[in-house]
DNA sequence: AGTCGACATGACAGTCACTACCATAAGGGT
DNA sequence: ACCCTTATGGTAGTGACTGTCATGTCGACT
């Protein structure tokens, strides 16, 4: 699967997203169209596939109902990232290059963040039960993700001097603000 | 384009989003594919078209620098629809309804609303300059975002007694209690 | 009235992501 | 050797979407 990925980085890296057609990844890594589909699904989870969003759920099951809900998401996401080797940071960075770049795939990425909004709110809901209304359940899940990705943005304009769960946590820091500015 | 999108409705309502071809959309609302194509784009817009966005974009446009930014948004989304025409609002809750129903049109929101999110940060920081840094504006455009999605669900599952911009309102009341609960 | 140009529409052919469906190895246990 | 499971490759389709060209319609201009 790595081996499928970097293949298909190569490739749009070089050519473009849309100007690579599915078969032409499945050649050069060496396995058929038909593997590929089964393994990823869709051309867009080729460059979106992660394989450390486990350590995301990992981290979340471990603080859910400690901390109060929001609190608890972001120690999700700054913990789980803040032991990275460097050579997977670099693959997050260019993967997220390739996003920015290609419009197909932040409308993929989108996508897929809509659906973890939708598996967060259901893990709040279960660990806080009626302390955690639907809604608000609903809306820390929603601002948890923008926080994420806004940090994770931010890392990768502030590349290669940032350090990728400062930048998260900096990110969930401004949410106070932003909602409430002193103006 | 009102009537193609009533026919589309018409028949994504009865049979599912996906068992209707474009085609028979186009053949029912006695329009040529090219033309269908032309003109909504693709598919999941003849449901996700929408004439009422102006209208927020018009409202945004009266506060932005009138309000802190946060506070213009929450304006912007929620007194759009403070006066909407009883009939509009059915065509809302049937397109939500629909959303809801068919995963194929959820993606095409999450889509549409990052298209969305990326507009409404662009003016945040022409309207605001440099006393808005662009992670904030992010943040501002993607929590509004969140708070109008949400209040509209909210909205959603009260009806029939429920009122849009009620909801909407809550929804964004809603925000910094989720942000720092007292727990 | 007649003519030109802009513009919307329709028809056609083609591309490509994606989906069944079936056949074929490749291990693993009895 | 015998299956049973599982992963893989191949093949034939479907349908959304694109590009292009021809046709009509309407208004402006002379």
């Amino acid at each position: 699967m790595r081996a499928v990925q970097a293949a298909a980085l190569e490739l749009f890296e070089a050519r473009g997203f849309e100007a690579v057609a599915v078969e032409e990844v499945a050649e050069a890594a060496g396995v058929s169209p038909s593997t590929l589909y089964r393994r990823f699904g869709t051309k867009e989870r080729l460059v979106l596939w992660d394989e450390s969003e486990a350590r995301i759920d990992a981290r979340l099951g471990e603080v859910l109902g400690e901390l109060p809900p929001f609190q608890a998401l972001r120690e999700a996401f700054v913990g789980a990232y803040r032991e990275v080797a460097r050579d997977e940071v670099e693959l997050h960075r260019r993967r997220g290059a390739l996003v920015d770049a290609e419009p197909a795939l932040a409308s993929a990425l989108a996508e897929e963040l809509d659906v973890a909004r939708r598996e967060l709110a259901a893990a709040l809901q279960a660990a806080y039960g009626r302390r955690l209304s639907r809604v608000a359940a609903d809306l820390a899940a929603r601002i948890a993700l923008a926080a994420f990705v806004t940090g994770f943005e931010a890392w990768q304009r502030s590349w290669p001097s940032g350090l990728l769960h400062r930048d998260l946590a900096r990110a969930f820091d401004a949410v106070p603000d932003v909602v409430a500015p002193a103006e």
